[in-house]
DNA sequence: GCCAACGTTGGC
DNA sequence: GCCAACGTTGGC
């Protein structure tokens, strides 16, 4: 199985959005980064498990976990003009964005905060902590999901 | 293919 | 709201 952590900017659409959800599942649509893209289309399996991260908010950090359960499909939010994620030159014929379906699966006791992440040097190769990183998916390793989790 | 200009991200 | 860092665009 493989990990991840997945930015959102709670204001948007956050935690407890997915979870009032219907089936508490909801495409995550409306990622517009080739890397991130890349991820979404081809590394990301049906039954893995990704952290959800509060971002460009009061607190940012990981406020909990999802499952992903379906993989790597068209993003057709690109091909709709009245999105604010509209790319013309993705087409359902040659669509360039993808997109996969989350299912809410629990709710941290706290949010574990990035200033707290920061602090431990055992995890200082998580990608959200590298200087200037700006992905908005990322992968993380068995060890790195552990040590986060005992945090809690 | 270089690179300056521009737009975006996201912590602070 | 500021701004550092980065990705993308487009002229050449």
């Amino acid at each position: 199985m493989n990990y991840w952590l997945m930015k959102s900017e709670p204001d948007i659409f956050g935690i407890d959005d997915l979870r009032e959800r219907p089936r508490q599942t909801e495409p995550w649509d409306g990622v517009r980064n080739y890397q991130a893209r890349n991820m979404l289309r081809d590394q990301m399996r049906r039954g893995d498990h990704a952290f959800f991260y509060h971002s460009n908010c009061k607190e940012p950090g990981i406020v909990g976990i999802m499952e992903i359960v379906r993989e790597g499909y068209p993003d057709d939010s690109a091909w709709d003009p009245k999105s604010p994620h509209f790319d013309p030159k993705s087409t359902p014929l040659q669509p360039r964005w993808y997109k996969v379906d989350v299912r809410y699966q629990l709710k941290l006791r706290r949010c574990i905060t990035l200033q707290e992440l920061k602090r431990h040097p055992e995890l200082a190769a998580l990608p959200l902590l590298k200087r200037g990183n700006r992905l908005s998916i990322m992968p993380v390793t068995p060890d790195q999901w552990r040590r986060i989790l005992i945090l809690e």
